[in-house]
DNA sequence: TTAAGTTACGAAAACGATTAAGTAAAGACA
DNA sequence: TGTCTTTACTTAATCGTTTTCGTAACTTAA
């Protein structure tokens, strides 16, 4: 492939030369900038990276941190969609997107590289983590080290971080249900993640300012996107001496779990029982009935979250570390209905 | 960061030295390689990805091209599953992912780049081509190109590809619904795609070879992954004075269109009319009824992708241009019944 | 003892760019 | 006329590696 020097040769003039003309420097007249232009059409010129980013110490590329467990994370609905989100932004903003990953591979140079080793290795000029177990020693080296970091729905130590307003959602979605006349609502609920905590813990205090009394066999610790296991804590609910008027799903995806046990018992939503679940995952307006939930921004989380990184690379001296909350907002749909019992 | 020139001079040894010592080479002595181990260890050295692929005229980073409609193609789930697999092959063969675009970022170095271009500039071992329009002159231009291309779900000249069995798939689905007993099969088909040409091909040619007659009025254009025209599509067949007993769609989510617009006429699936849909995604298992669907095996697409392109890259001299069928497989569900009209 | 072979290292070029500093030529000005 | 600017380049160093070709020092064999 065609450099410099070949542009030079052909022109008759330095390297420095082309290198100004090409990048439309002041200090080149313009036959000469036209002349090299042409002759680097002519044979084909193309920039390397590798040899800028070893020059300039910038590689215009960020590293993305997204696994779920034992996959990459790209099939996670949520995820994909925030990361398309991030992907667009940095990509207008001439950043490239790559993967960090610790394989492995038996014999290559990437064999048993940590993450943090791997984003050194690529020079990333940033990297955005989101969708990991954030308990894992390599993430914690990895938000620890000096390359510019954005974390998605967890907060860090001195690190920028983009949440969802999972504490609001979950209020104003039980405060939702509770207008519709729920008095008995049950919260099938995540586990391990902080996320999941906060989401709780706002169930509980939302319930408590609402007056409404929550026995603890209401609330079950469950997973997120395991329908298996949302369709067993439906039935439990269901199986209760005094069972709820309303169940909330720690996503939309476990209240296709709960639809699934609740219709196998030939009861109706939202008629006999009604179901809310949490994201607003577009498959959740079509199924029926339109299923109440909570959406979260998928877009706005991902595009803040490429923005505040892409300032925190090109201005480290002046950025500032925020946790930056994204906005929820209840999806009404249908599967919630008015309860009069 | 430190460098191959630090750890040199903090050893005392020349930087070729160094090199061949981390490079595990012969003619090191094991007390040297020792030493230098240690002060790369001690002083933080992390090899420079641009300074070896500089030198080496190798990335080991693959170039993906996934762009959906206006979007980049990630949270198109059949894709994202492909690519999940695609990735997991890669990154255990050493290989990492960095997505191709051809952003007009104003200003940045990626501005105005095409596909081919910015392939070039990142110098991609390989590249990797889905879910694109093929008729895009920027595509073509790639995949025109030097850079080893594999393509999905696509034929292209003189370049690899994977493709589903589509044409397999839409036969057995037919004929598996010829079985159940239907005699009146329509057909609601995606457009534009060579993949969506072979399927309706398919579908035309298994109902000739069942001796099914296929009115006009039952094969509808509509797109893939559109719920409102699958919508409409189905209350057209359904508003037929001969109306079919069973319906194909061109996608699980399209089928979900289908439901809708069947359930609001207060019919039952699959007891007053049969669905089935296309791809085998998850969620399809877990609806009620259990969709019957084409799975589509996208962890094979994903690996076999992965390892064709890796193969070409290794051994351009010996690897041979391929176009390799991965088999789909009828998945029942109940959303097809037994007919007896 | 000497020639040949082995071992362990170093020197230097090269990959493809950027950029600070230097310089020749032309024009401006007193 | 001589000096000062400006213009339009060139020179050369540098980024962090890899890799070819030397070359000492030591060993082995005859």
């Amino acid at each position: 492939m065609a450099s410099l020097k070949d542009i030079a040769k052909e022109c008759g003039v330095s390297v420095a030369t082309v290198s100004k003309a090409l990048n439309d420097q002041a200090d080149i007249s313009s036959q000469t900038k036209e002349k090299v232009r042409a002759a680097a059409e002519r044979l084909g010129y193309s920039p390397n990276a590798a040899a800028i980013s070893l020059k300039t110490d910038r590689t215009e590329n960020i590293g993305v941190l997204f696994v779920d467990e034992a996959r990459s994370g790209l099939t996670h609905e949520f995820f994909a969609r925030i990361l398309d989100s991030f992907k667009r932004t940095a990509e207008a903003h001439g950043y490239d997107i790559t993967f960090i990953n610790s394989s492995s591979a038996n014999g290559s140079r990437l064999a048993r590289m940590s993450y943090l080793e791997h984003a050194r290795y690529r020079r990333f000029d940033g990297v955005v983590i989101a969708c990991v177990d954030f308990t894992d020693p390599e993430v914690i080296e990895l938000i620890g080290g000096e390359i510019p970091v954005v974390t998605i729905d967890h907060i860090f130590n001195n690190r920028t971080a983009i949440l969802s307003d999972n504490i609001g959602g979950v209020k104003d979605l039980t405060t939702y249900c509770y207008n519709k006349g729920h008095r008995k609502i049950a919260f099938i609920h995540g586990s391990k993640s902080t996320v999941a905590q906060n989401r709780l813990s706002s169930f509980y205090r939302t319930a408590e300012q609402l007056g409404l009394e929550v026995p603890d066999a209401y609330v079950i610790p469950s997973d997120y996107r395991n329908l298996e296991a949302a369709c067993r804590a439906t039935e439990q609910l269901l199986d209760l001496p005094d069972p709820p008027t309303c169940i909330l799903y720690p996503d939309d995806y476990s209240a296709f779990g709960g639809i699934k046990a609740i219709r196998r018992r030939g009861l109706r939503i939202p008629e006999d029982i009604s179901i809310a679940g949490f994201d607003g995952t577009p498959i959740a307006e079509q199924i029926d009935p339109r299923l109440t939930t909570v959406a979260q921004n998928t877009e706005e989380m991902g595009r803040l979250a490429a923005m505040h990184l892409i300032e925190e690379i090109r201005h480290p001296k002046t950025s500032l570390v925020e946790v930056i909350t994204v906005g929820t907002e209840v999806s009404p749909g249908e599967s919630v209905g008015t309860c009069r019992k």
